[in-house]
DNA sequence: TAGGCCATCTGGTCCT
DNA sequence: AGGACCAGATGGCCTA
């Protein structure tokens, strides 16, 4: 990381000064500041270039110096024969007004990275409570918030309607206006049942009704205005999960700590009220690919997303691109008819740790 | 190598 | 005056 920035300054003994950082605590939480952090902050290098002074507002000049500067700025400011520019005359950076401006400007660069660490804690917070979670292969900024958006947009109308998070429809409003690859993370960790015999008896199920008639028909395709440009706003049914029946009636509340593992406490429920991707433990053995990527199942009542490509092939469900999808569990969360589950997997994919909820 | 994502610095604006 | 917030700029890292 040092080379960073230092990459393009060339200044060696800017670099060895700076590297006097290197022999303090090292230590990067919220107010403290990395060595790179802290290179900057000794006004070496900025924004990934050498800034003059000059750049700053002025050149670090001798007080005599600056009648002179002064004029010249004078006629720079009113050009030749343009009028005289009215406000305040631009004042004199004296050394000492520069040495409190780039303590001023050294305290504020801490304070808007400690802001934005604390921007990115909360957003790091919010990733816990989608329904797609992992440590190792987090959401971009972008796509947890419109994750976030749609899985509120759909929990109200689970609420409001009656919706059913069994439905095709649940899922595909958490998908809508991801990007694909998004989209596919997301259709993986929650892929629960791969044929589409068992999505059509779930449409039965939930007699057609609610939004997933809004979306319906094959392969889906939805609008999204405001967003970029594809892959933004379209999923093909094969890139969704297929929800089985399952009813998210219990809800035992951990402790906070179980979402929250090395990293900031976070004041509010981790729990949501519902949450469709957690319904379901994964029992499996893990594969060698969720052991290379340090899969862990996560111990609270979110699913992990895992990139399509990690899911072993031998698993039902096509994703996108070639992968697999692979049926996630998660562990003793939710009362889950068995039949159902049973009716979705075969049983060497299942491990009921406790009657009736798995 | 281009593009996406990210962290950081910076200057401007608004507010206390 | 100083802090919070914001948006633009910049460069690093990663991946297709």
């Amino acid at each position: 990381m040092m080379t960073k920035h230092f990459g393009k300054s060339g200044n060696v003994s800017e670099l060895v000064s700076s590297l006097s950082w290197l022999e303090e605590d090292g230590s990067s939480q919220d107010g403290d500041e990395s060595p790179e952090m802290r290179s900057h902050d000794h006004g070496l290098v900025l924004g990934g270039r050498i800034r003059s002074c000059g750049e700053l507002g002025s050149e670090d000049m001798e007080e005599e110096e600056e009648e002179e500067e002064d004029d010249e700025e004078e006629v720079e400011r009113n050009g030749e024969n343009g009028p005289k520019r009215r406000g305040p005359k631009k004042k004199k950076m004296t050394k000492a007004r520069q040495e409190r401006f780039r303590a001023r400007r050294i305290k504020a660069n801490a304070r808007e990275r400690s802001r934005m660490h604390g921007l990115n804690n909360a957003l790091d917070n919010l990733r816990r409570v989608m329904p797609c979670y992992s440590k190792t292969q987090k959401l971009s900024k972008i796509e947890t918030l419109r994750l976030a958006r749609n899985y509120i947009w759909a929990l109200s109308e689970v609420l409001e309607n009656g919706q059913s998070t069994e439905s095709h429809g649940f899922v595909e409003m958490l998908c809508k206006g991801l990007s694909q690859p998004t989209s596919n993370l997301v259709a993986g960790c929650l892929q629960l049942g791969p044929t589409p015999l068992i999505l059509n008896k779930l449409e039965d199920k939930c007699g057609g009704q609610g939004m997933g008639d809004a979306v319906a028909g094959h392969p889906l395709s939805y609008p999204s205005p405001g967003l970029p440009s594809p892959p933004y706003g379209s999923l093909e049914t094969s890139h969704l999960l297929h929800m089985k029946g399952f009813k998210a009636s219990v809800y035992d509340n951990p402790s906070p700590n179980d979402c929250s593992s090395g990293t900031p406490s976070y004041d509010g429920p981790l729990t949501p009220p519902l949450s469709i991707s957690s319904n379901f433990a994964l029992k499996q053995e893990p594969s060698p690919h969720e052991s290379e990527r340090n899969y862990t199942p996560h111990p609270g009542h979110h699913a992990h997303y895992l990139s399509a490509h990690h899911f072993p092939s031998s698993t039902a469900g096509s994703l996108p691109g070639g992968a697999q999808a692979h049926p996630i569990f998660q562990a003793s969360r939710y009362e889950v008819p068995l039949d159902v589950v049973f009716e979705s997997f075969t049983p060497s994919h299942l491990v009921t740790s406790q009657m009736g909820t798995i």
